[in-house]
DNA sequence: TTTAAACTGTTGCAATATACAACTATTGTA
DNA sequence: TACAATAGTTGTATATTGCAACAGTTTAAA
């Protein structure tokens, strides 16, 4: 792999990522923060999950998810359910309005990616999803070695 | 664009997020934080910036630049030169070990990429960076219009 | 020329996010 | 039964950030 392809792919990446950071903070200003929206997503995709699952999900400290889900039972979008079999855990879910929420975060986020990707050829999008799943599974492969 | 794409690509994109934070997380800590971190390599890519420039390409309040810049200044990476011309502004640039650590951090940057992108082919590795290329100048793009 | 406006950066203050450690309660095990 | 492991919460401390107010400097206007 050539040095010059190396600094290049790192320059869009951190153009990239700066880009979706600013993104991420737009679409999720439903009145949520940020980590509230990040967590509201992690549950909606596990339906059911404990505060341990997401801490590690997220690699969050519990404590910190702990608080962030305290904010969003606040805010009635999830619900703690104390499972009768294990009493020491709290699995927590949405409510309907968590489930609104989620779908409003996602359609802006379908939005957006719509958008960027609207000059696109049907071939590149293909194509780019395909090297893009690859990309993120060698990551979080690297990562789970290190 | 099908549905089931985009909803595709947002799931993948969400995977992809998360592990780049944490890699930007593993490689930023040379004894400095993310946030110093990402001024650092912004002041690398100017040189010279002002805190105002600055907190305009990284979207961030200036108070908060300011501060950062503080930081950075204390432990001896960035110097605050006062122009003769225009006594108002201050004009940061790294010091050696300023350029040092940016140098690091590149470094590990590189060997991070070469590695989760080693089993792609030439080819994709092409055509990969094209489109990632495109997609980041998009983004940008969608975001100067809102 | 004096005054007002614009700019550049810093500081005061408050909110948020986060981690670590200590703690409580519950469950499992020796 | 006593001890260890698990799950979550709370106390405390630190870091990052933005907004508003401010201070100094430069530019424009009257």
């Amino acid at each position: 792999m050539k040095k010059a392809y190396i600094q290049n792919f790192r320059e869009i990446l951190r153009v990239f990522d700066q880009e979706l950071f600013l993104q991420n903070n737009a679409s999720c200003c439903n009145g949520i923060s940020l980590a509230q929206c990040i967590t509201l997503l992690e549950i909606e995709k596990n339906s059911e999950i404990s505060v341990s699952d997401l801490a590690k999900n997220l690699s969050l400290d519990k404590s910190t998810v702990s608080r962030t889900v305290d904010g969003l039972v606040n805010i009635n979008m999830v619900n703690r359910v104390i499972p009768k079999e294990n009493r020491r855990m709290a699995l927590i879910n949405l409510t309907g309005s968590g489930r609104q929420v989620c779908s409003s975060i996602n359609y802006t986020n379908d939005s957006y990616i719509r958008e960027v990707l609207n000059d696109f050829t049907d071939e590149e999008r293909e194509e780019f999803l395909s090297l893009f799943k690859k990309l993120a599974s060698n990551m979080a492969a690297y990562r789970g070695k290190k």
